[in-house]
DNA sequence: CCTACCGATCGGTAGG
DNA sequence: CCTACCGATCGGTAGG
């Protein structure tokens, strides 16, 4: 729930992470310089630096508030359904709708790791895992309908989902016939489902 | 197939190339220098421009000797098995065995869609498709213990499984607990199996 | 004495 | 393949 910015001080700190924001996902890290955040930001590169002590530090408050966990875990936390694949279809669904159509939705995550050799992973962790933890929880309501996995195991594998799909999306995406695109998806959650679910005769 | 470098200016070429995957891997695009890549390989900066014609030439030639199905590709022709879930379990344990434990694999990919937004990627699709089809013709053979799924789902879901488990692994991999590592890829193939496969009573 | 920002320039390095 | 060097631009800082 980010603050909304008050002061004169508050609103430049925003434009600068703002224009910071979109260069970082266009051009990577060390692809963008200060004076791009600055003219982005409608300000001198020097002012910069009443804010930020360097652009590393740019990048982390752009990470932390905008890593792609941030705008999944509203869609889980939304998702309806009595049964497990009814909720689970809808979560991803939701999840889909969220980021499947922003190609760099990973793209802070991939300079992280190229970058900075993820040496920042720990602290992002940190902050994300609790909210994890509690949208995870909407698991267990359907807990007679599962195969014997382990929870950590399910959470993961869904997450995971969405790597898979939009890691091979990514790569390879705009080169598959239409047909499988479509309904690519829904494939991919329907394999899922059938991965955790005990067999059922319908 | 690497051809073995035999004259000087070969031998020379490979040394960059070398030197510049190396630093590709641990610094991106833009954070290597080409008198990072000189130095690593013997030569002065302006020796680098007998060889080739910029740094994004030499990224290239890297990505295209480099990128993650060149080591993929071989574990799934290697691999054996007589019914579908043996032939799957073995490929996928031949994958993982031979880039698991290398968690910057994928970096030459994140560079390419950070630092340069994807744009060789048609390229390399059109360089791997051909391969990918060929290996991808074992999946046939188990034909009557699959569900009926379209051949390019399968295929996709399962190189997609590796990005499942690689991409959960990096971002929160060395965070959990020991238990739930080891046994976590195991069990991803698990979900994968029952997900594509005929409900068999064992 | 503060926050916010400027024009100008620092020592080094970029691709070529 | 080297030395030497270019136009420009890098991240960061000076005094006011």
């Amino acid at each position: 729930m980010p603050e909304e910015p008050t002061t004169k001080g508050e609103r430049t700190q925003a434009e600068i992470m703002d224009s910071a924001h979109k260069l970082f996902l266009k051009n990577g890290f060390h692809g963008t310089s200060m004076r791009q955040i600055a003219e982005g930001a409608g300000i001198a590169v020097g002012g910069i630096y009443n804010h930020f002590d360097n652009k590393e530090e740019i990048f982390l408050a752009v990470l932390y508030a905008h890593h792609p966990i941030n705008d999944m875990l509203p869609a889980m936390r939304a998702a309806q359904g009595n049964t497990i694949e009814i909720f689970v279809r809808d979560a991803a669904q939701r999840m889909v709708e969220s980021i499947g159509n922003r190609p760099e939705f990973l793209n802070l995550i991939f300079i992280e790791l190229v970058e900075f050799n993820g040496k920042h992973l720990t602290t992002l962790f940190e902050m994300i895992f609790p909210q994890v933890v509690e949208a995870a929880q909407r698991f267990l309501e359907g807990d007679d309908q599962l195969r014997d996995l382990p929870m950590p195991i399910l959470v993961r594998a869904f997450i995971g989902l969405f790597f898979s799909y939009v890691m091979t999306e990514i790569m390879v995406g705009n080169q598959l016939p239409n047909d499988y695109r479509d309904k690519a998806f829904d494939y991919f959650v329907d394999i899922y489902l059938h991965g955790i679910l005990k067999p059922v005769q319908s």
